[in-house]
DNA sequence: AGCAGAACGGAATGTTCTGTTCCACTGCTA
DNA sequence: TAGCAGTGGAACAGAACATTCCGTTCTGCT
């Protein structure tokens, strides 16, 4: 059976491939704006019916997995893309200018805790983590970062960015970028003293993902 | 009547009065963590029955008015208080730092949209940014705070450093002030370049206030 | 041309969650 | 000591929600 091209735009094919999409692009619009948002409101912003969506996902936490997912792996393909950056330090500013500017933080973050996630994800997180390890080491070594920041202290940095929000989501993204250019100018050289309390400790700010207690 | 001391601890005036600051006390925790929890758990949380929240306040949304009211005079009160503070520099991060370890922010701009506002509450805000203007203006004059920052770019910051959450209530204020401590480091003197964007306009990040259009 | 079934929209369903009310009880207060 | 302000917690009604189901449409293949 051919294809006509896997994402062709004719009949029930191309039909149901731009479903895909359509779905998964509602489901994080809807999703980022209120983890708890009801199916129905995806479905509705996607423009389908219940059916289309259940017929892709077993249930609502199957798709709010995936969408985790996918940013999980989106925040590993953007940190192993600014490792060919020369420049220590603007690979690090280039990079979390991308995860801000998708919004993958608010994804890998705050949607954890409405799901349990895979072992999969766990592996992919560490290695994530990894890789901001080398991120910052670099920065630091090339001297650019202040000296008593560490690699969890980005996870501060995009949480604070992540939380700003307005209607427009264009807007939205101005603001952060405009929220991260104060935090990087801060960050760079050294500040007028020392920062304050102990630093974030691994995996401290990912408390969401620990299991539930209940 | 006489009162034995309106605070006193003994008899039945006694225990209510204890159980009015109690019922505040939990319901301020309990809707900064999450904005719509039930009311249940804001009784349980104080320890008290569902009737002696319902005795106290008509219905869940005046209790909610309540507390994003009191959050209001407390930010109003703090930056009245700074005033007095002759260091310009130092009376705007002293306030922001109150503001941020009193998780004022939260309370008056998180919670707004779970419930229509008072007129008094307009004013009082209006009141608020007039303060905030004032802060930020006595800092450009002193040449302590980057000229392209604007008076509502404090409102980024505040929510950024909100949005820092982890079960611990203590740890929470110290990485926040650690957030802080970076923004403002980024604050002061002028960075490497200038800050992207246009600036947030008047009102742009109280979008929740906006009556629902629904 | 004609059929089998993939894909779909949306109403129906059963369940959980929540705001609010109600009632019996307690122990100050006068 | 009589009365009632103050209370705990169960009961209730209705909203919200995930999931299922059914009738329809239209493609892709023979």
């Amino acid at each position: 059976m051919d294809d006509h091209g896997s994402t062709g735009l004719a009949g029930r094919r191309g039909q149901a491939a731009r479903n895909d999409a359509a779905i998964l692009d509602a489901a994080r619009e809807v999703f980022l704006a209120d983890p708890k948002a009801p199916v129905a409101a995806v479905a509705e912003r996607a423009g389908v019916g219940m059916s289309a969506l259940y017929r892709r996902y077993p249930g609502k936490e199957d798709l709010l997995r995936r969408l985790c997912h996918d940013g999980l792996r989106r925040w590993i393909e953007e940190a192993e893309a600014v490792e060919a950056e020369p420049d220590a330090w603007k690979a690090l500013v280039v990079f979390l200018e991308r995860i801000v500017d998708a919004d993958v933080h608010s994804l890998t973050v705050h949607l954890a805790g409405t799901f349990t996630p895979t072992e999969e994800m766990g592996s992919d997180a560490r290695r994530a983590a990894g890789l901001m390890d080398r991120l910052v080491e670099r920065a630091h070594a090339a001297g650019r970062l202040r000296r008593d920041v560490v690699a969890d202290d980005m996870g501060l940095v995009l949480e604070s960015c992540a939380a700003i929000r307005v209607p427009d989501p264009e807007r939205t993204q101005e603001l952060r970028r405009r929220c991260l250019a104060m935090l990087l100018a801060g960050l760079a050289g050294d500040g007028a003293g020392p920062l304050p309390g102990p630093a974030p400790a691994p995996g401290e700010l990912n408390w969401r993902w620990r299991r539930r207690s209940g």
